[in-house]
DNA sequence: CTGAAAGCGCTAACAA
DNA sequence: TTGTTAGCGCTTTCAG
C-alpha cells in the first residue's frame, strides 16, 4: 500500500559477506559441493536464512548453459489427455527440481515450429512433444541432429531418430472393428479427421487392417472425415448416417468424435446400440456417463507423461543409445454399446 | 546418428565478428534500439540470418533482472475449468513474446508455498495464481509486499491487496437455490467440500442466504460435506439420500461434484428430475451430455485468463493504483434437471 | 553513429 | 579448506 519500494533481492555476495567469507566459499557451503569446513556451512547457513537468500537460477543457468526447466509442447492442453499428460509430467519433474513450461501446439504446424524456436532461446534442459503433424517435421529433425533433448509423446514421426512414447494405435484400432465385426457387423462406419496426426492415421490403418483381414471391402462410402472437435463430429455423424444404406456400427477415432458421433445419433433418433453399435477410441469420463456406457479401447495415460520424463531426463545426463520406442498396449473395455447383428 | 556433437549456439559475439562491427553494434542493431547505421544494420541482419543466430534469452535475462515469462499456479490442471484458463493465458501471452510456466499446486496449500518460493527464483516477470487457501497465506502477503506482481484468479483471499479476477459465487448459488425454491422444493440438499477453498465458501453463503431470504431452515443435516472428486462426490450423494426424509432437489458446488451427485443418484435408482431435482454450478461438456440436460449456474469461463493477463500485464509496466477486484457475474442456464414439487 | 568496458549473479579452475 | 579470478551472453553507460 505505502511507497516501500521493492527491495533488492539478496546475493550470495550478501551471504558471503554477512558470514565473513568469500562469494566462491558460500556458493560451495550453501550448493554442497566441493569442500566447506564445518564452522564456515553452518555461519554461512546462517547467513543465508536470516537474509532470506533465494539464489538466482537465472545466473545459475547462464553459467550452466541451460535452464532447469523443461518444455511440453501438447497439441492442445485443453484435451484432457494432455491435461493428464501434463499432470504428470509436472508431478515426476518435482522430484528433481525441474519446471514445467506448457505451450500448446493448437494443432498447428506452423505453431509448433515458432513454439521450437522460442523455447529454443529459453536453453531449456529438454523438450516433450506431441508433433501437431505426420510431415516432413524439418524443426524436429533440426533439433534432433542437434542432439538436442527430445522425446515424443503420443504421436511417432517416422523415420525421426528421437524416443517415443506412444501406444499402439493401430492394434487397438483393430481389435475394435474385429469385435464388431464379431458381433455380425458388416458395414462399420468410421469417423476420423484428415490424418495430418499420425495417431490417427494408425487408428484408421488398424480398422482398414480388421475388415481386411475379415474379408471385407473397405468402403470410402462408410469413412467420413471431420475435424477433431465434438461439433465436427456431430456433422460428420449426420452425413454418415443420412445414406441410403446405413452403417449397423461406428467406429470413432478419439474421445471428442465419440462424444460428437453419440450427440449426433441423439439428434437423428439413433438410440445405441438398438440401431447403431458404437465403439470408441480412448476412454473418457463420460463413458461411463451415458445410457449405455459406451465401449472403448483405453490408453494407458498414466504412464506416458512419467516415461517420458525418465527418458529425456536419461538422454539430458548424457544417455546416447540409439532411439528408443515404447508402444504401450490398449486394452478394449467391453461395456454397452455394441450390439449383435443379424446377417442374410 | 553419426558423433556430429552439438555445436555451440552461436552467440552475438560470432554475428559481431562476422558482421565486421562490435558485439555492442550488433546487438543495437538486432534489437533496434539505440541507433545503427542503414547499411550495418543490414549486414549484422544478414550475417545473423546466415549463421542461425537465435539470441539467449538467460542472458538477457540476467541482464535485465528478469525471464520473459510468467507462471501459472492452479489448483489443478487436469480440471477443465483451470486447463481453460490456463489455454486463454496462454494465448494471450504469445502476443507479447512471452512464455508460460504452469505448476499446479494440486490443492495443496504446502505445495502451493514451495511452487512460489521456487517460481520467485526464476525471476519470472509475474504470478497468477489461484491460491488453494483461503488461510493466512503469509507466503501471498510476502510477494504483494514485495511489490511482485501477481494477479489472483477464481479465489479471492480477503484482505490480499492484489488484483483478483473472480465471479459472483454466492450470488450465483443464491439465484440457482431460490429458483428450486421457486420450483416448490423445501428440503434442498447440498454437497459442499471442507470449504477451505474459498470459492466454495462463497457459494455454500450464497445457498445459506437463498434458504434465509426465503425464511427456510438451514438444516445441517441436508449439507454434506465432500471432497472435490467424482469419487467423493458419489459417497456424499449417497449419504444425503439415505437419510429418512429425503432432500427433493440438490445443489452441488462444481462440475466435478455435479457428476458424481449425477452418478450416485443414479445408483441409488433415483431420476432427475422426477425424483431429485437438480442445479450444479459450473456448467461442463456433459452437462448437455444427459438425460435429461443439466440445469447449471454458468461463469464466463473465457474472459478470466485473459482478464487476468492484461492485469497483470500492466502491474508488469509499472501501474500503481490501488488492487482492482473484477468480479464476472454468472448465468443460470436452465435445462431439464428440475422439476416442480407439491407442497403441502 | 560506433566501440570499449563494466557488470547482472553465479560457478569453476586454479592458487594459496 | 578457502580465496582470487575469469567468464557465461548480453545490454548499457560513456567516450570517441
Amino acid at each position: 500500500m505505502t511507497g516501500k519500494t521493492p527491495r533488492r533481492a539478496v546475493t550470495i555476495k550478501d551471504v558471503a559477506a554477512a558470514a565473513n567469507v568469500s562469494r566462491a566459499t558460500a556458493a560451495r557451503a550453501l550448493n554442497g559441493y566441493g569442500y566447506a569446513g564445518e564452522a564456515v556451512v553452518k555461519r554461512v547457513a546462517a547467513a543465508a536464512a536470516q537474509l532470506g537468500y533465494r539464489g538466482n537460477r537465472v545466473a545459475q543457468a547462464l553459467r550452466q548453459g541451460q535452464m532447469p526447466i523443461i518444455g511440453f509442447v501438447p497439441g492442445d492442453i485443453q484435451n484432457p489427455f494432455f491435461a493428464r499428460i501434463a499432470h504428470d509430467i509436472d508431478g515426476q519433474l518435482r522430484g528433481s527440481h525441474h519446471n514445467l513450461i506448457i505451450a500448446s501446439s493448437e494443432e498447428s504446424e506452423t505453431q509448433e515450429q515458432e513454439l521450437l524456436e522460442s523455447l529454443r532461446t529459453l536453453n531449456l534442459r529438454g523438450l516433450i512433444v506431441a508433433p501437431a503433424s505426420s510431415g516432413e517435421n524439418a524443426h524436429l529433425h533440426r533439433l534432433v541432429a542437434e542432439h538436442y533433448p527430445l522425446v515424443l509423446v503420443d504421436r511417432v514421426v517416422p523415420d525421426l531418430p528421437c524416443d517415443t512414447v506412444s501406444v499402439d494405435n493401430a492394434g487397438g484400432a483393430q481389435e475394435a472393428v474385429t469385435y464388431l465385426i464379431r458381433h455380425g457387423h458388416r458395414r462399420i462406419g468410421v469417423i476420423h479427421d484428415e490424418s495430418r496426426i499420425v495417431t490417427a492415421q494408425e487408428r484408421l490403418a488398424g480398422y482398414r487392417k480388421a475388415l481386411v483381414d475379415a474379408g471385407l471391402p473397405v468402403k470410402p462410402e462408410l469413412m467420413v472425415v471431420s475435424q477433431s472437435t465434438v461439433e465436427h463430429a456431430i456433422d460428420a455423424t449426420i452425413r454418415l448416417f443420412n445414406q441410403r444404406e446405413r452403417p449397423t456400427a461406428l467406429f470413432t477415432l478419439d474421445s471428442l468424435m465419440t462424444t460428437g458421433a453419440l450427440l449426433g445419433l441423439r439428434t437423428m433418433g439413433l438410440q445405441v446400440p438398438q440401431d447403431v453399435s458404437l465403439v470408441g477410441f480412448d476412454d473418457f469420463a463420460f463413458a461411463t456417463f451415458t445410457d449405455p456406457q459406451i465401449t472403448v479401447v483405453s490408453q494407458p495415460v498414466g504412464k506416458i507423461g512419467a516415461l517420458a520424463v525418465r527418458m529425456l531426463m536419461d538422454r539430458i545426463s548424457g544417455h546416447d543409445g540409439p532411439p528408443r520406442h515404447t508402444r504401450f498396449p490398449t486394452k478394449l473395455i467391453v461395456r454397452g454399446s455394441v450390439a449383435h447383428v443379424a446377417n442374410p
